[in-house]
DNA sequence: ACCCAGGTGGCCC
DNA sequence: GGGCCACATGGG
């Protein structure tokens, strides 16, 4: 019987310590979480790029931005109009929350963090997740299409809901950000190495018998 | 010329 | 509660 704690160990074995999101600083955290929604991390690094270059690197200057010189920016992360109208209502609530401060709002208790991130439009579960875990520091598992496609493929929660999902790991870890932090790392390189192009059981380090190798694919 | 990518909200039943 | 759809760019 497969358990969080060891397939951590598992992956842990294999790829060791990652500490991953790319990005620099709470600010791009939150810009990327919202930038990457069904959407490549290439795309998204393109479309901070020019947040950057165009020197849109806080939260006040990027509230101060004509939506159409937002949209133009964030253009190749794809469907740009609806993102750049998530930006601006994520950060207004931001704002309001924090009092002007980003840092101030992150800086609360997690579920007052997830209650408010969770009323903006735009923002659902992973990205909120996200948000508190790679930005604000607090132990919260982030589950995406990664995660799910590593699980299915496992046979261990094949069509859970999000908070299924969560809960299978959250209750069978310590609550510690490291941990989650690293185990989404891991589940994104195992994904990467080999669930996409074929069967996770193909020299798998999770376990032999995988039944997608056999044919069986998980639905 | 397709299909997909670190989602989400709206609409329908 | 689940099943479909729009959103839109860039890469295989």
């Amino acid at each position: 019987m497969l358990t969080p704690a060891g397939l951590y160990e598992t992956l842990h074995a294999r790829y060791g310590d990652l500490e991953w999101w790319p990005a620099e600083g709470p600010f791009q955290v939150m810009v990327g979480a919202v930038l990457t929604q069904r959407t490549s991390w290439t795309n998204v690094e393109r479309a901070l790029g020019n947040l950057a270059d165009a020197g849109v690197v806080d939260m006040a200057t990027l509230l101060a931005l004509p939506i159409e010189r937002l949209e133009a920016l964030i253009r190749p992360s794809g469907t740009y109009r609806q993102k750049a109208l998530r930006l601006l209502a994520l950060f207004a609530m931001v704002d309001e929350r924090g009092n002007g401060s980003l840092a101030a709002f992150l800086d609360r208790p997690m579920a007052d963090l997830r209650h408010d991130l969770l009323a903006v439009k735009g923002v659902g579960p992973e990205t909120a997740d996200s948000i508190i875990l790679y930005a604000a520091g607090k132990p919260v598992f982030v589950v995406d299409a990664y995660t799910r496609r590593v699980l299915g493929r496992l046979g261990v929660t094949t069509g859970g809901s999000y908070d299924q999902v969560a809960r299978w790991f959250q209750e069978g870890l310590p609550e510690d950000v490291a941990v989650y932090n690293n185990y989404h790392a891991m589940l994104v390189e195992l994904a990467k190495d080999q669930c996409r192009t074929r069967p996770i059981c193909e020299g798998c380090p999770i376990r032999s018998g995988c039944p997608v190798g056999r044919g069986e694919e998980s639905p």
